[in-house]
DNA sequence: TACAATCAAATCGTAAACAAATTAAAGGAA
DNA sequence: TTCCTTTAATTTGTTTACGATTTGATTGTA
């Protein structure tokens, strides 16, 4: 039986490491007016240029209480836009917009910063993304089961 | 050049990965009324006993503003005392009640859960410790850099 | 067709987390 | 001793995130 410290808690550094993570990016991120979680939500339209709250929520594992704020606050600063779907109006379509485009050359740097900064060998890398992805995928296993 | 697309990124991953262990813990903890965080100041006090805002700050990677209210929550459920140091004053001297000793054994089975979600093998877990305090470190290098 | 069930977003209340500013105490230098 | 600086904690305002509930639209069934 694993004593109850903090050292022995594989939790805790994740808890920190993302943490850590997401202020880091928070501060790159202040030259554009973005947060972290409003740059990966920008990330996601810059791949597909529309979507719904449910299909991003999907990726994002967010909901809609969390994303409904968030994409109003993007809507405001002009790179999305949202609108209900005319064929089934419980949807809400959300768009990327022309300055919405623009904004990701603005921060092509900002992953290579990041990069850098957390200083891994490519392998360490491959292998942190791999381990991270192994557990939430298990994690959303487990938790599909108590639903 | 790597895409600047969501696949692509490392901390993707670890970001979910964090919020869902987060959110699983929270759902272990409501038996007895703590959230993670929470969870992990405790157990920061059944290993110390007896600290301040200050040097909790300095292993939890958080400041005051987010440790003040959430200590005096726990000062109200019972669980700790918060009082202004004699010899100095601008410290708050916070301990650990016979409460808060006592809920440490209903919680003794959490990690535990916790493990058998995560579900890696031990090796995996070492390295996934290993890495996020390696990443951890650096960062926490690079944002000095920038004091 | 009518009504119940389902579904998608939005709303509400709470907690965590941050940066920035404030308050109050202690320490140091003129 | 006085005044300036530093320090520790608190306060304030904003964003993220969650669970639970509500609203409104669609679907399925009697």
């Amino acid at each position: 039986m694993q004593e109850l410290k903090l050292q022995n808690q594989l939790c805790f550094p994740i808890y920190l490491c993302a943490k850590e993570i997401t202020r880091k990016y928070d501060k790159l991120l202040k030259k554009v007016n973005l947060t972290y979680t409003q740059y990966i939500v920008m990330m996601y339209f810059w791949e597909n240029k529309i979507s719904n709250v449910k299909d991003l929520g999907k990726v994002m594992i967010l909901d809609s209480s969390t994303l409904t704020p968030l994409l109003k606050k993007l809507e405001n600063k002009g790179y999305l836009t949202r609108e209900r779907s005319q064929i089934d109006e419980r949807n809400l379509i959300v768009k990327i917009t022309k300055e919405g485009e623009k904004l990701k050359e603005k921060v092509l740097d900002v992953p290579n910063q990041i990069g850098k900064c957390l200083d891994l060998e490519e392998s360490e890398a491959k292998e942190l993304y791999r381990l991270t992805y192994k557990a939430l995928q298990n994690i959303e296993k487990d938790v599909n089961k108590n639903v």
